[in-house]
DNA sequence: CTTGACTCTATAGCATACTTTAGGGTTTAG
DNA sequence: CTAAACCCTAAAGTATGCTATAGAGTCAAG
């Protein structure tokens, strides 16, 4: 698969996949007798995945990090792993309680905001997470 | 209160406060007599906002629209406003979506990767995302 | 056999979100 | 009254994550 492919399959610019590899994202493709890049299908997975932690906030190095955890004999422990993913685990558990605050702030603007003609309570975000006791 | 203790409050430095001033994140504070910035309490719950929503990967301009939500007669009609926050609600629904995806890979990675000597098995990131049935 | 679409490397430029520097005034404790 | 700790503006610099440009080779169709 070129990169051309590659880059239309999953939305991701050509440009981006050079840089992403030369940050050591993607492990380097294999090449074809004319030099361009031969992507196998892992590579696909691994790029959704990217898009998708960057969706949430993690930085580039995150990911990087994310998509190392591995348990070998010369690298990583299992006591690192177990540790690391826990770290992530909680980082994650606060992302999501944090988007859940800000969802029911704006889910109570969006049902009641605009119930009367013009009603200002809890038209703004901040009163709206105020004023949230779930 | 003055900017240093506004910025120990909240943990966001004198330098980042300023910058959020001059991007229009935060309302430009009152001055005392000598020039320097008096800010009300408000402005916390303002910062804190800001603090969560950037964690959670959204950026300082799109900050600034959750923070300019509103229905004043002559800016932001209640239509405009129901319209947003569907938007910005789909939006986070996918994230929080995407973050649990992330989570129940990390979790089978703690829980089962590390439970005999070395198993190699759902130890990446990648393959415990795609072996995940839930 | 050439033209247009594709690929390559290397480098420069850009947007976002700070962070530091320079040069200066203010306040407060000793 | 002075020294440390605080505040000010304006402008330059930095890190991250792309994005564009230059200059060149490759390939497939007509």
């Amino acid at each position: 698969m070129k990169i051309g492919e590659l880059s239309s399959t999953t939305g991701i610019d050509i440009q981006t996949l050079r840089y992403y590899e030369s940050q050591n994202l993607i492990s380097k493709p294999k090449r074809l007798s004319n030099g361009y890049r031969d992507y196998s299908d892992d590579t696909i997975s691994t790029l959704q995945f990217i898009k998708k932690a960057k969706l949430v906030g993690f930085t580039l190095n995150e990911i990087k990090e994310l998509l190392e955890i591995q348990v070998t004999k010369d690298k990583h422990t299992c006591h690192e792993v177990k540790e690391f993913t826990q770290v992530k685990l909680d980082e994650i558990n606060h992302k999501i309680s944090e988007l859940k605050k800000i969802k029911s702030a704006l889910s109570k603007i969006h049902q009641t905001c605009c119930g009367g003609f013009e009603s200002a309570e809890n038209c703004s975000i901040l009163s709206a997470l105020e004023n949230s006791d779930d």
